[in-house]
DNA sequence: ATGCCGTGGAAACCACGA
């Protein structure tokens, strides 16, 4: 199964570029950010046509996530985080899909910091570790997929040194990050490819991604469930690379199907036992 | 140090993004 993430920044004007990907990449389930379109004007039957069914919640301008299933349609848990009835950006989506829950999130960019987006962004990001505490507390497969607007280490940031004061990589939003990811989350990307460089975001200017200066900030999280399971994890780099592209690039895992064999279910341990 | 590019919406500029 192949779940991928992708900020595509405006759904409407990056239509060709995310059918194009879709073909091509072929996920099973594709988490969108940035749709910039309201609820109506989401493209839903060109995605149909694509063959994908699709849950969204859109917002007129800004913000708007979807959740896209391959063959079938998303049944949709949740949208929009608990924790604050004032806040209607649209942000959070959610939805179960072959037995896994699916998180699409797109969290609050944070600039300029100090200042009242940054204190939006970080009182959005413990209302993201609340709500990711009560579904670790089911004990069910789930993915935190989305932009999380912060890179979690020097590692994935091309010029660690001029982005020390920036809302994603400032001290406040890197804590933020390793706390929930100490609730027993696993970022994926990171566990498969230690010590690599690996980015999905470039800017769209200063030539950023032919220089590749570029930041890791779409992350696949994964519930203690599912970790086992992980078998590849990647970006579609080349993505960036086409006419009239958004400035993220898609992120994506694969997991093996859970092995079942009668009514036992069977867990592959890492040293290669099986244990049920 | 900087929104230099790009999108969307409203208004021929502005807000916002990372």
């Amino acid at each position: 199964m192949k779940i991928a993430t992708y900020n595509v920044n405006g759904v409407n004007g990056r239509l060709p570029v995310l059918l194009r990907w879709l073909e091509q990449s072929r996920p099973d389930v594709a988490c969108l950010q940035e749709l910039k379109a309201p609820e109506e004007k989401f493209p839903a039957l060109a995605i149909q046509e694509a063959g994908y069914g699709a849950i969204w919640h859109g917002q007129k301008s800004w913000n708007g996530v979807a959740i896209l299933m391959r063959g079938g349609k998303p049944r949709e848990t949740a949208r929009g985080l608990p924790g604050d009835p004032e806040d209607f950006h649209s942000r959070y989506i959610e939805a179960e899909i072959n037995g896994i829950v699916i998180g699409c999130l797109y969290l609050p960019n944070g600039n300029p910091a100090p200042g009242p987006k940054f204190d939006y962004k970080l009182r959005w990001f413990d209302r993201l570790t609340l709500h990711a505490a009560s579904m670790l507390a089911k004990k069910v497969p789930v993915v935190l997929a989305g932009d999380f607007n912060v890179m979690p280490t020097d590692l994935d940031v091309y010029k660690p040194e001029s982005w020390v004061d920036d809302a994603l990589f400032r001290p406040e939003t890197r804590a933020a990050f390793h706390r929930l990811i100490a609730q027993g989350w696993t970022d994926a990307l990171r566990i498969l490819h230690p010590g690599e460089k690996i980015y999905t975001f470039w800017d769209y200017f200063r030539n950023a991604y032919a220089r590749n200066a570029g930041l890791r900030i779409d992350h696949l999280l994964l519930s203690p469930q599912l970790r086992n399971r992980l078998v590849a994890a990647g970006v579609d780099r080349d993505v960036r690379g086409w006419e009239k592209t958004s400035d993220h690039a898609p992120t994506w895992i694969t997991l093996r199907d859970e092995p079942v064999v009668g009514s036992v279910k069977l867990v592959e341990m890492p040293c290669g036992q099986i244990t049920s």
